[in-house]
DNA sequence: GTATTTTTTTAGCAGTCAGTAAAAAAACAA
DNA sequence: TTGTTTTTTTACTGACTGCTAAAAAAATAC
């Protein structure tokens, strides 16, 4: 009944077991990237985060880059993948659209790294060289402008907001405006006052039809 | 009447004369920073296209980051300064915001260097060092914010908006669409497209007041 | 002319980067 | 025990980074 280590899932066959935690090591990477975005946080940064030696991050992530996307993928789904059901799921527009950025607000100045998103400013001024992961956050922030599209058309569909709204250009700057909240957070603003700002997104909507008056 | 060599304004006394055109190396020093961003610039990409060597490089602008923060000058009274000047005075602060924007999505798509604002961009994700750069780059970008303040102020002396407007969050939303159309514009959208977006930056003001019907 | 000053080119510095070769260590299989 | 497999640690690689020493070149001053 010798436990030894268990330290993670499955207890693999032959071969020295892995001595970290994976998971956590992947975490800890995150989170360097995060802060640091990709090019600054250098290999020697994150090993030192994740507590291994170079050849144990290339054995278990391949290299820097897909390190990255690992740990881009992780921060997609432990971050925003509720939110995003979230907004998708109110019924109403104009709530749906307030309460994400008010949550959005609340993730880029998370405790523990109030510096963002990952995925807006963790790859701007990447080497050019690095295609994989300049499409990749680049197919992330469209895909953002595709969820408040499609919430769009839903609305308009459910009689919200008038159907000769162009959705395109209201989700771009939806977008935009989320995106733009991102340096906002990286440049200092209290939450308060990204609360305040994340407010007037839904101002860009359509005026909700007001109820005339009745007399 | 012997002519020599004219290239720049003072001809100077003693010593080997500068062979580059300070003014132009500056010029094209600011582009490969607007394109790459600080850091990915190499000192050796920056005296290609300047078409000098290192010790020239050094000897006219000390070193990379005051070279930078010359450009950086340089781009701001380039592009910035008329089109801040026309915002500030237009009498209508409607049409004050909507033509700035129109404007910004403009520089931020210019043809010869079509990659959002420097600015906003190109300081993004450097080494923590780069102390000046950083403050530097975050107080023009406050700067900014300040503009749409005093603007906005204005207006409700004019009596456009109504003056319990809150003017710090409005001016802050402002802000953060127009930073973050320059991420729009390096994820490749069209001059089309960032305008239509641009467009919603006008619907964040409070409505404008409808002229009760005359009956 | 010669001396002085400044910029030029050439070559290279020390430091950091991402990534790896080699060997020791720790597990299992026989 | 002995062999096999995998991960560990240690030390290091070549490439690139910002930057500069040294000497040649081009101007003025006398």
């Amino acid at each position: 009944m010798t436990a030894k280590r268990v330290a993670h899932a499955t207890s693999q066959g032959k071969g020295r077991p892995r001595a970290f935690d994976r998971a956590q090591a992947l975490t800890r990477a995150l989170t360097v990237f995060w802060r640091k975005g990709y090019a600054p946080a250098s290999v020697a940064d994150l090993c030192k985060a994740m507590e291994i030696n170079p050849p144990s991050l290339y054995a278990a992530f391949g290299n820097k880059a897909s390190l990255f996307l690992e740990a881009l993928r992780h921060y997609e789904q432990t971050y925003w993948e509720a939110p995003s059901r979230r907004f998708m799921a109110n019924p109403d527009v104009y709530a749906a659209v307030d309460s994400f950025f008010r949550e959005a607000a609340q993730i880029l100045l998370s405790p523990e790294t109030p510096c963002g998103c990952m995925v807006v400013l963790a790859a701007i001024n990447i080497s050019e060289e690095e295609k994989a992961i300049i499409e990749t956050v680049r197919e992330l922030r469209l895909a953002t402008k595709h969820m408040f599209s499609d919430r769009l058309r839903q609305a308009i569909q459910d009689g919200q907001i008038p159907p000769d709204t162009d959705v395109p250009a209201l989700a771009g700057a939806l977008n935009t405006l989320l995106e733009g909240l991102s340096i906002q957070a990286r440049d200092g603003l209290f939450q308060s006052e990204l609360k305040a700002i994340a407010a007037h997104a839904v101002r860009m909507l359509p005026p909700r039809p007001t109820m005339p008056a009745a007399r």
